[in-house]
DNA sequence: CCGTGCCCCGATTAGTAC
DNA sequence: GTACTAATCGGGGCACGG
């Protein structure tokens, strides 16, 4: 009698727990929604301005080339080699106008409007350069738009690395994924034979992507604001979770395990995919800096990343919010795409009862960031001794030593086959960091090698050298009167230039 | 000592000429 | 099909700074 009345006590008390849960999850799975659409919504704004952005530049490309036909009719012929001329755009910018000035000189030619405009502004040939002022604008565009910008600037938010995940994820909704890379280090202005005379990422860009940040600076003050928002929820639901419930696990070394469980099943296998592997990597990775240039495209953001990125280690938790928001917005996008209107939160609603340990949508995002936070402090080493929790979720001291091995490995390029740091550009990962900052210059067109018999280009120091061996190789006379070092290019030059130039 | 950046070498792949 | 070359990446190892 004594047990079946404790049964049924037990059963009323499930019952009620199991409804309060129900409600509860319900509860937020509708206020996930809501953001989600939020976002669709933005990301459609964010859409038309890219648009007109596009629209915009299409036109001034236009312009542009005419006037380079005009004016440069013998640009391309100048060189043999086009790419040079066009990654060359701006830090030989001064060496082009030297040579644009002796055309016009030769010709006595009076600079109209156009000819002047065009010197005082550099000749836009590569569509980044044209993108990066999309950028420059885009920031104001959105802000106009979104009109949540706050106008009064603010003092230093109290985590960089917080501020800057709130300025991607929350108020700037137009950055795309190629946007984010500006982390990226580069293969620095290279040096000696080889030296970098290819270079095609220009000096300016750094500079102007620097310039963004008094942009950010206006919006830090909302930022912070969202954020202590968003923490206050994060810890309300950590608390409703249960700190225990997260346990990080140390056999695998898989810090989301717990994170996005049965995306796989609601037909957004992209979303999880990036989710689980490549959050996972990006939070590890990216070198941040205070104050980050703001949105500049991967290719505009190979230069900067060199001056800025080195000798801070800090992960960027800007690229990788931006990963993560890219995704959401895929999810939102699919959802939207895939359900009709309305159908969208049953059936987030219907995955999430499916699985007892998926996160609501928001939470997700929630507990990433906040994870994408703790987690880069671990990674960095910044904080590794005072974090103890990725957002509730529970980190032992061995998982913390856990993460460090980790994080050991993966800088020094383990054995583990792991590929932690991945190119947002193309998703492709590897094992080293250098190898991907090596790997950015495939992205940026970025030749900063340069063959001092022939001139060619290369990405990579070992390529012009392999290619140097086959000046050396090329012909009986060529072993004879090539230099083994290049001491007198101007022999070799000759010979190979006829081989380049057949 | 450790973390980090970088260099160097070798392997692989893709493109091109013959 | 073969050879050659460029492009790219993986991994070992060194240098340097904290």
């Amino acid at each position: 009698m004594a047990s079946c009345n404790f049964q049924s006590q037990l059963l009323s008390i499930m019952e009620v727990l199991a409804k309060a849960a129900v409600a509860e999850i319900n509860k937020r799975v509708d206020d996930s929604c809501a953001v989600i659409r939020l976002e669709v919504t933005q990301s459609q704004r964010d859409i038309d301005v890219l648009k007109r952005k596009c629209q915009m530049m299409e036109g001034e490309l236009k312009k542009t080339r005419v006037r380079r036909k005009v004016f440069y009719p013998m640009a391309s012929a100048r060189s043999s080699y086009p790419v040079k001329i066009v990654l060359n755009k701006q830090r030989s910018n001064s060496q082009w106008r030297d040579g644009e000035m002796a055309v016009e000189e030769d010709s006595q030619h009076q600079p109209t409007d156009v000819e002047q405009r065009a010197e005082t502004e550099p000749i836009l040939i590569k569509d980044e350069e044209t993108t990066e002022d999309v950028w420059k604008t885009d920031t104001q565009d959105e802000l106009r738009i979104t009109g949540e910008e706050s106008s009064s600037k603010s003092g230093q938010p109290s985590s960089f690395e917080q501020r800057q995940f709130d300025e991607d994820f929350i108020t700037q909704p137009n950055i795309s994924p190629e946007d984010s890379m500006e982390h990226y280090p580069n293969s620095d202005g290279p040096e000696e034979p080889g030296t970098p005379r290819c270079t095609s990422v220009e000096k300016s860009k750094v500079f102007s992507t620097e310039q963004h940040r008094p942009a950010e600076d206006e919006n830090s003050q909302e930022l912070v604001m969202v954020k202590d928002e968003k923490e206050e929820e994060l810890d309300q639901t950590t608390a409703l979770a249960g700190p225990d419930q997260f346990v990080m696990d140390e056999t695998d070394g898989q810090l989301w395990t717990s994170v996005d469980p049965g995306r796989h099943t609601d037909g957004h296998p992209d979303f999880s995919f990036h989710s689980t592997e490549e959050y996972s990597q990006n939070i590890s990775i990216f070198p941040s800096q205070s104050g980050l240039p703001s949105l500049p495209t991967m290719t505009d953001a190979v230069g900067p990343s060199v001056h800025s990125s080195r000798g801070k280690p800090h992960a960027n938790m800007f690229s990788a919010a931006a990963h993560m928001k890219k995704h959401v917005r895929t999810l939102a996008d699919e959802t939207r795409q895939q359900m009709p209107e309305g159908q969208s939160s049953e059936m987030l609603n219907s995955n999430n009862d499916g699985n007892s340990l998926a996160l609501q949508p928001r939470q997700h995002q929630h507990r990433a960031s906040e994870a994408t936070v703790r987690m880069s402090e671990c990674m960095t080493g910044s904080n590794m001794a005072t974090t103890s929790t990725f957002s509730g979720y529970s980190l032992s001291r061995s998982s913390f030593n856990m993460v460090k091995r980790m994080r050991t490995q993966w800088r020094s390029g383990g054995t583990t086959g792991e590929k932690p740091y991945t190119c947002e550009q193309c998703g492709r990962s590897f094992t080293k960091q250098y190898n991907l900052i090596r790997h950015a210059v495939v992205h940026s067109g970025e030749k900063p090698y340069e063959c001092t018999q022939c001139g060619k280009c290369f990405t990579q120091r070992s390529s012009m050298k392999s290619h140097q061996r086959t000046h050396i190789g090329e012909s009986p006379v060529s072993q004879h009167v090539v230099p083994p070092y290049p001491g007198d290019p101007h022999t070799s030059l000759m010979l190979s230039q006829t081989r380049w130039n057949k």
